[in-house]
DNA sequence: TCTGGGGTCCTAGGACCC
DNA sequence: TCTGGGGTCCTAGGACCC
């Protein structure tokens, strides 16, 4: 027998208890990428700035100035990359370094203003304040005051900007901080959960944008008559179900923009069950060679990313792909390779892919992106052993990774590495040619700070 | 010349088992 | 002439998210 804790005990606690209203707050980043430019460029604040994907494909972060001279979410660069100029708008290659650094900040800020945080994306976390402000004359008046501190704290300690949206369930605490980003007279923070005239609010937030509804949807539903967040709302959630073909999803979703919650905050985020690495490259690739390459530079990343999360893997996918975009020959591939013992050997799965990649390359096309996925991830040390596997091969392995990880955590990256990953700069690689410095991960790009009189003169 | 990358969950249907 | 029913596991595909 297994305790489900989810059930309450069979025995009631001390008594009864005044209803506490659950009180969630979503905390965003403003325009993350931008912002986390701006932090080390301060000469991008208040002017029009854009982030571009990998191999500065398309926009994927647009300032406020930025979206307001119509640049969308996903443009391609190259069509407007022009009109940037002729603008003035400012744009950067992507620097995960750079982001991941400033969101473990923020995370790490938002962690001391409540015990039970979930970190939702790179620039998203789910608070919960339940309890957190408890004062019963005001209570809505302290949460917002409460939301406010831990915005001013955020942006000192980090130089992000946030908004923060307060709700009974994520999907209203989604809304709600639309609501603090979009409108200026919140100034950053917004709670739903108390606010008059809600009804309002949701029949302004248009279907296709409350939390879960993607185009499809967006487009099935407004053909029924749907098209705001209060319609939705009121929709009968079995006709959601099975009519709209949302499933169980979709009932979840109009529960919550009912207030009624049914996606539980998760705390302590489960192992991956898949992990994946692929790369677009920089210019299409014909040789046999460079694809091994890159291959094993993609095949060694996910092998890291498996041995983090202390996992070993049964299945790796490999697939290889023409550039669809082109109106030229196209070829996909893909092949599946089963480890008889799971492995998390990045030369053992190395060796593997390569055969798996001379089994799906046809010469003569234009390759444009190869990558790979590990699926079937285990627990690490829950392992089947071969039956015909000999001596202590595996157990120096593992050790022999384990060091390699620990040097390469140390001194950076790519510190030690597998020679079937490439020596020098290969015609696979990124194009990244408007990459800010590394401010925070590398000593030599360090920001250099220089005092100026003038900045002590005003506000003192 | 030039269009990103990494995930999750749910559902339906087939295979298989008893 | 008759040809069960229920459960589990796996996979592929769909839809969504940031």
């Amino acid at each position: 027998m297994t305790l489900d804790r989810n059930k309450s005990l069979p025995f009631s606690s001390a008594g009864p208890r005044r209803a506490v209203r659950p009180a969630l707050a979503l905390v965003d980043c403003n325009n993350f990428y931008v912002s986390c430019e701006r932090v080390f460029q301060p000469a991008l604040e208040n002017r029009p700035v854009v982030v571009l994907s990998n191999n500065d494909g398309c926009l994927i972060a647009r300032s406020n100035e930025a979206k307001a001279l119509g640049l969308q979410m996903g443009d391609p660069f190259f069509k407007v990359q022009d009109f940037l100029r002729r603008a003035g708008v400012q744009y950067r290659s992507s620097n995960y370094a750079l982001y991941g650094g400033l969101s473990q900040r923020v995370m790490a800020t938002l962690a001391r203003f409540s015990p039970e945080l979930e970190v939702y994306s790179i620039d998203e976390a789910f608070l919960n304040l339940t309890g957190v402000v408890q004062q019963p004359p005001d209570e809505a008046g302290a949460l917002e005051a409460y939301a406010r501190r831990i915005r001013a704290a955020v942006k000192q300690w980090t130089g992000i900007p946030v908004s923060i949206g307060i709700a009974e369930t994520k999907t209203l605490a989604k809304i709600a901080n639309r609501v603090a980003k979009k409108s200026k007279d919140k100034q950053g923070v917004f709670n739903l959960r108390d606010a008059p005239g809600r009804e309002a609010i949701l029949a302004a937030v248009a279907v296709e944008d409350v939390w879960g509804i993607g185009p499809r949807y967006a487009w099935r539903l407004r053909a029924r008559g749907v098209t705001n967040a209060l319609e939705l709302r009121e929709a009968d959630e079995r006709w959601i179900q099975h009519e709209m073909g949302m499933g169980i999803v979709g009932v979840r979703l109009v529960l919550e923009l009912r207030g009624i919650p049914c996606l539980p905050l998760d705390l302590c985020p489960a192992p991956k069950k898949e992990i994946a690495c692929s790369r677009s490259f920089g210019e299409p690739i014909t040789a046999l060679d460079d694809l091994r390459e890159a291959t094993a530079a993609y095949v060694s990343r996910a092998a890291e990313k498996a041995r983090r999360q202390n996992s070993l893997v049964q299945t790796m996918v490999l697939y290889l792909m023409t550039n669809p975009f082109k109106n030229e020959r196209q070829y996909f591939n893909s092949a599946v390779i089963h480890f008889a013992v799971p492995t998390a050997s990045t030369p053992e799965m190395i060796r593997a892919s390569r055969h798996a990649l001379e089994a799906i390359y046809r010469p003569g096309f234009r390759y444009k992106k190869t990558g790979v996925v590990l699926t079937g991830l285990l627990p690490g040390g829950f392992y089947q052993p071969d039956l015909f596997e000999a001596g202590n091969g595996r157990e120096r392995q593992t050790r022999l990774m384990r060091v390699i990880d620990r040097v390469n955590a140390r001194l950076g990256a790519g510190t030690l590495r597998y020679a079937a990953t490439g020596i020098h700069s290969r015609p696979w690689h990124m194009r990244r040619q408007h990459t800010s410095p590394a401010f925070i991960t590398s000593w030599n790009e360090l920001a250099e700070v220089r005092a100026d009189p003038r900045d002590y003169e005003e506000g003192g």
